[in-house]
DNA sequence: ACCAAGATGGTACGGTCGTATCATCAAGCG
DNA sequence: CGCTTGATGATACGACCGTACCATCTTGGT
């Protein structure tokens, strides 16, 4: 046939365009325009990889989420580590500490907000995956409680699950609102885990 | 001289119905014609009251900001309060427990995706505004600590109290995401007050 | 060699948005 | 009573956006 061209890296090659213009200008910036520019394609290609409008959107929003999770990939490391190690390692994950993840935090932001009105952008039934982090930090809970099988601890240690997920979702927040530094978003995330896991180096 | 007529209360009335209008259908949607759609007005009158559009947003900014706000206004109730409940006071005036809290917090999500980025909304110097909030909660922290004058707590209270602020926010975020509800929401800020105050009553 | 089909470029069209301009109405004051 | 001025309405204009359509080039199979 003609030319044949893998169209999985240039989609790539475009949702990452597309990825730095809403972190840059914001969703409503995220013109095919805009986007082919940024790409340095013609608004017709975009046009042919994604459709439409709300089609190239929900690839930006899926390639951001894919890069996200994927960030939890290689975090299952020997199981062995200490459970404060392995929260610590979470919260690491989740914070936007490098100009990447914060240009990622930023356009899940806009996402999110543009999500939850009707504005084209479905259900987000994407953003809603974060949620089975809950389990994963209670399991973490429970280990340092000492319960020998994974579950079944007290509904208590989930609590402290939605407490240390909505924490660093805050803090996300306040760090690309320019509110906190790396520094004291990690001494807070610090702070959190010691709150959070038995009064052991407790008070000031 | 003509029709004298409240502008104020025009004014109001005009950025009520542009946060309705941002709150139902997202900030993009924001336009002039709809915003006087919704208001019930002509376009003219909407651009005779604020110029242009970028009045029209700040001024709707402005007016969320003021009512949230205007919540803490009553807060500051007979201080011998137990410190527990002050911040429990706090938390729920954060959190968006009925429908027009919930609407405020999709507008200021809203907004402050937009300030992130450049695209128009100023460097968003009132959304900063509940940053005062870490001063207050932390002095209930002080005085929970039985620390006789206002300051001077170890910066460890302050943490907390970052803890606690950066909780809300997630926790409203986790809540207009549909993660949350009004219960669990309750349950989890009652915990992380348990969590930040002393091990009282603490495990699971 | 050539042609079918995939990949890409150029451009035109309808719609909407922000803004400016022109016109009209209403009311207080001299 | 009429005029000045504030308040409001109607409309026009230029820009941009999403999308559809038409044209062109490229390449692999026969």
């Amino acid at each position: 046939m003609p030319r044949l061209v893998d169209h999985d890296v240039r989609r790539r090659q475009i949702t990452d365009a597309s990825r730095r213009v809403v972190a840059r200008d914001g969703l409503e910036a995220a013109t095919f325009q805009a986007v082919a520019a940024e790409a340095g394609v013609s608004v017709r290609l975009v046009q042919y990889y994604f459709g439409n409008k709300q089609g190239l959107l929900e690839a930006t929003h899926r390639a951001v989420i894919e890069d996200a999770a994927a960030r939890f990939g290689p975090a299952g490391q020997a199981e062995p580590a200490a459970p404060r190690e392995v929260l610590r390692g979470i919260l690491l994950a989740l914070l936007p500490l490098d100009d990447a993840q914060r240009a990622d935090a930023v356009v899940l932001a806009a996402f999110h907000a543009a999500a939850v009105t009707r504005s084209g952008i479905g259900p987000d039934a994407l953003l809603g995956a974060p949620r089975v982090l809950v389990d994963v930090v209670a399991h973490q809970f429970a280990r340092a409680d000492g319960a020998t099988d994974g579950s079944a601890a007290g509904s208590g240690r989930r609590l402290d699950a939605e407490i240390v997920l909505a924490a660093a979702s805050g803090l996300t927040q306040g760090m690309v609102g320019g509110h906190h530094s790396r520094e004291t978003a990690l001494a807070v995330a610090d702070r959190l885990l010691d709150r959070v896991l038995g009064p052991i180096g407790a008070s000031s």
